[in-house]
DNA sequence: TTTTGTTGTGAGAGTTTCGTGATATTTAGC
DNA sequence: GCTAAATATCACGAAACTCTCACAACAAAA
C-alpha cells in the first residue's frame, strides 16, 4: 500500500470532461490528494488549455462537445512533449476504436468507472514516468518502429494498424529487440535479459522464439525484414522503417 | 576524433589470478592500452589489496589459491563503493556465473577467452558507468577512423557512410585493429587476441582473412590503404585520414 | 477432467564461414 | 636480374552456425 499521497502532490491535472457529475467526483478526489485540478467542460476549451500550459496529468473524456478527447489526444501527442493522459470512454465498443488508432494514450477506463480504480490507474502512470525519467534507455510506453507499434502496458504489438497476436516470450523478446533497436544481441544476452540470469537452457532455444516470432510479424518470414541474423552474434531489430 | 585507445588511458587495474601465463597476457595488453596493471597471484594478497586502493576495475579469477574470486567480490560489494568487477571462471559453470552475477559482478568471462573478447567487456563496462554516472547521455561506442566507422553495440561497419558486410570474425580483427590504430601485429599476436590465445593454427591463416578484410574495405585492395602490410612484422591499420 | 495453447528441446536440412593447401606474386638482399 | 623468403590469392571441403519443423512437457482455460 502506499500510505502517503505525496505521488499526487502538487499535480498540476486537466480534466476535459463534459459530464459535471463525473468531473466533479474526480476534482473532488484529485484535489484531496493534494493536486490542482483544472476542470473545463468541451472539447474547444480542452484543446486550447492543454497546448497553452504544461501539465502532469491529462483526463480526456472522448465524447464530448466541439472536438473529441481522441482529437485532442492526437494534437498534444504531435505537438507537445510527452504529457500523460488517460482516456475515459463510454463503451467498450468506442475502446477498440481507440486501440486501433493507437494514438498513445497511457491509459483507458470504461465508464462506468470506481474512482479507485482510477485513481490506482492514475499512480501506475505516475510510477511509470518516475521510473522512465529516473532509467537510461529511451522508454515511452509505447515504442514505434517503421508500421510496428509496441504497447507495453497493454501487451500488443501492430504491425500496419493490425494486432498481431503474440505470446508472452514472444511479447517479451520483441520488446527487448524494440528497447535498444539496431543493437546486436548475442543468445547468451537473450537468455539473460529475457529468460533471466538464472535460466539454465539451451542457446539454441531463443533460435526457435526466433523463428516464431518472424513467422507472425515477418512479411517474408525468409527473408527477415525485422528481426534481422547477425552471423556468428546473435540477432538484432533492424530499423530501417 | 577519438583516439580509441583513450577509454583505457590512466585505468587502475587490478588482475588476481594465478596463472602466470594469463595474468601476463592481460597485463601486457591492458598496459599497452594504457592502464596501471597491478598483479597478483592469490586470494589472500587480492582481498587485501582490493580494499586497500582505489580501483577502476577488478579482474577476478574465481578459482585462486586462498579466498576465491567470489569471496573478493563479495567483500568488495559488502564494504567499498562501486568498483566495476569482472570475473573469470576456468569452468562454464553456470553455478558460479549465477553466483557472481548475484555478488554484484559486472561481467563474466569464461576461459579461455580471446583478447579482444575480454577487452570489449571491459569496455562495455566502462561505457555502462560513465553512463551511469553522467545519467543520461550515452556514450556511444564508436570508433572512427577516417570515413571508417566501426560500431561496436551494432556491431556495423560503415566506410563513407556505406554498411560493410562483414563476417564475425572479419569484424573482430578490424576492431582489433582500430583500438590500437598505426599498431603493428605479428600475426602470432592476432591470433592470440582475436582468435583466443589458446587456439593452435597457420599464421597464414591471417593472411587469408586480411585478404577478405581488404577485399571488403579497401578502395583498391591491391593498394591497401588502411590495413597495411609491414613487411617481415606483421600488418598495422594506417590512420592518415 | 478435457481441451487448448505455450514453451523448451531434439534432430536434420540448409546455409555461411573458416581454415587450409596449392599456387602465384611481391619483396629484400645479393 | 636472380634467389629465397614472405605475402597474396583463390578454391574447396570441413566445421560451425542457423533454420525449420515436430513433439512432448507443462500450464492455463474451459
Amino acid at each position: 500500500m502506499m500510505g502517503s499521497k505525496l505521488f499526487m502532490e502538487n499535480k498540476k491535472i486537466l480534466i476535459v470532461e463534459d459530464q459535471d457529475d463525473i468531473a466533479g467526483l474526480l476534482k473532488l478526489h484529485f484535489t484531496d490528494l493534494g493536486a490542482e485540478v483544472t476542470h473545463v467542460p468541451d472539447g474547444h476549451e480542452g484543446l486550447r488549455l492543454s497546448s497553452a500550459m504544461e501539465w502532469d496529468l491529462l483526463i480526456l473524456d472522448i465524447q464530448l462537445p466541439g472536438p473529441s478527447g481522441l482529437e485532442i489526444c492526437r494534437n498534444v501527442r504531435r505537438n507537445a512533449g510527452y504529457v500523460p493522459i488517460l482516456l475515459l470512454t463510454s463503451r467498450s465498443s468506442e475502446l477498440d476504436r481507440v486501440l486501433g488508432l493507437d494514438l498513445g494514450a497511457d491509459d483507458y477506463v470504461t465508464k462506468p468507472f470506481s474512482v479507485m480504480e482510477l485513481i490506482s490507474r492514475v499512480k501506475a502512470i505516475f510510477r511509470r514516468v518516475s521510473a522512465m525519467q529516473k532509467s537510461v534507455p529511451q522508454t515511452a510506453s509505447v515504442i514505434r518502429i517503421g508500421s510496428l507499434c509496441i504497447d507495453e502496458e497493454l501487451h500488443q504489438v501492430t504491425l500496419a494498424n493490425k494486432v498481431i497476436d503474440l505470446t508472452a516470450r514472444e511479447f517479451d523478446l520483441l520488446l527487448h529487440f524494440a528497447n535498444q533497436p539496431g543493437r546486436v544481441f548475442r543468445r547468451s544476452e537473450l537468455l539473460d535479459s529475457v529468460w533471466g540470469y538464472g535460466h539454465d537452457g539451451y542457446e539454441h532455444t531463443v533460435n526457435s522464439h526466433i523463428n516464431r516470432l518472424r513467422s507472425k510479424i515477418e512479411e517474408d518470414p525468409n527473408n527477415p525484414n525485422i528481426i534481422v541474423t547477425v552471423w556468428g552474434v546473435g540477432y538484432k531489430l533492424d530499423y530501417k522503417g
